[in-house]
DNA sequence: TGACTCATGTCAGTAGTCTGACATAGCTTG
DNA sequence: CAAGCTATGTCAGACTACTGACATGAGTCA
């Protein structure tokens, strides 16, 4: 292991330590939801349901930060394995309203406890006031990157 | 549009919220990048050739946070275009040392402008004090996951 | 009304990453 | 020395997510 050679300035890179982050939770959350046959995004669909049903599915896809086209290709497969409901027709315009079924918020119910578990872990060396600046912070952030990318 | 309805409790989720910046930031190097031909490990894998020369593969897929076997392709396809070279034996052990070419070193270059100006585009709204706080807490965070990941 | 713009759902093909597996080199331990 | 453990490089197959493209429905405006 050379690693503990010289901490050049990638460790003082914001940008370099949020991906070293991002990743570390994605493996966690992924070492956890693996026994229970799901990835990261399919609990995703499930929490985001569970939260605001009859979302979309382009609604479902830009609260799990992924395209249209790959939420649609999940949301096929639940609905074919019976975690969620849509209507064959849309009620209004195109849009199809996703709803759980039973099934699926049983499912749900176990992964949310195996993925509070990884994010209680994450607070864990965290005070309440360094919780709340990470969420400020997080947000200026998203914000700054967000109105460079979708404006211009 | 129904997203401005309810700010449940998934704005308030850390983990949540890491991952929609950490996605934001992506995205935002993916835009830089495309135009240069790059995707952001192919960037990250560079980059860290130029500030540790003569990483081996496995080294560099740690630092990129990918398997070593992505790096491993996307190694191959660097060394055939000329953009880093690996010796055709292994100077001790099976460790590959690799380096950058003049011509991954130019191609770096033009990269490290267009990730910079994003970097800098997201420390815009953060004070120093800010941007040290977010150091430490986003540091917190990898310890806290990483120990119980590697370690059990 | 008709043209234009935008968002949505969906199909198809591509690219990047992952898991599984194997052989090999170095280190440790009995 | 032999056995076992760990780390590495590599190949192959599978999966996930992405880009590109198309048709359709809603809203805007002349």
């Amino acid at each position: 292991m050379s690693q503990e050679g010289a901490g050049v300035d990638l460790k003082t890179s914001l940008g370099y330590l949020l991906k070293e982050a991002s990743s570390a939770l994605r493996a966690a959350m992924e070492a956890v939801l693996r026994p229970l046959g799901m990835t990261v995004t399919h609990y995703s669909c499930l929490e985001l349901l569970a939260q605001r049903p009859g979302l979309s599915n382009s609604e479902l896809a830009r609260g799990a930060f992924v395209t249209r086209q790959s939420m649609n290709v999940l949301l096929q497969a639940l609905e074919r394995d019976g975690y969620v409901t849509r209507p064959a027709e849309a009620p209004v315009g195109k849009v199809l309203p996703t709803r759980l079924t039973p099934r699926g918020r049983h499912s749900l119910e176990q992964a949310t406890v195996a993925v509070r578990s990884v994010e209680l872990r994450m607070l864990a060396g965290l005070t309440e006031s360094e919780q709340s600046d990470a969420l400020r912070i997080l947000r200026s952030m998203v914000r700054s990157l967000r109105d460079a990318n979708d404006g211009g």
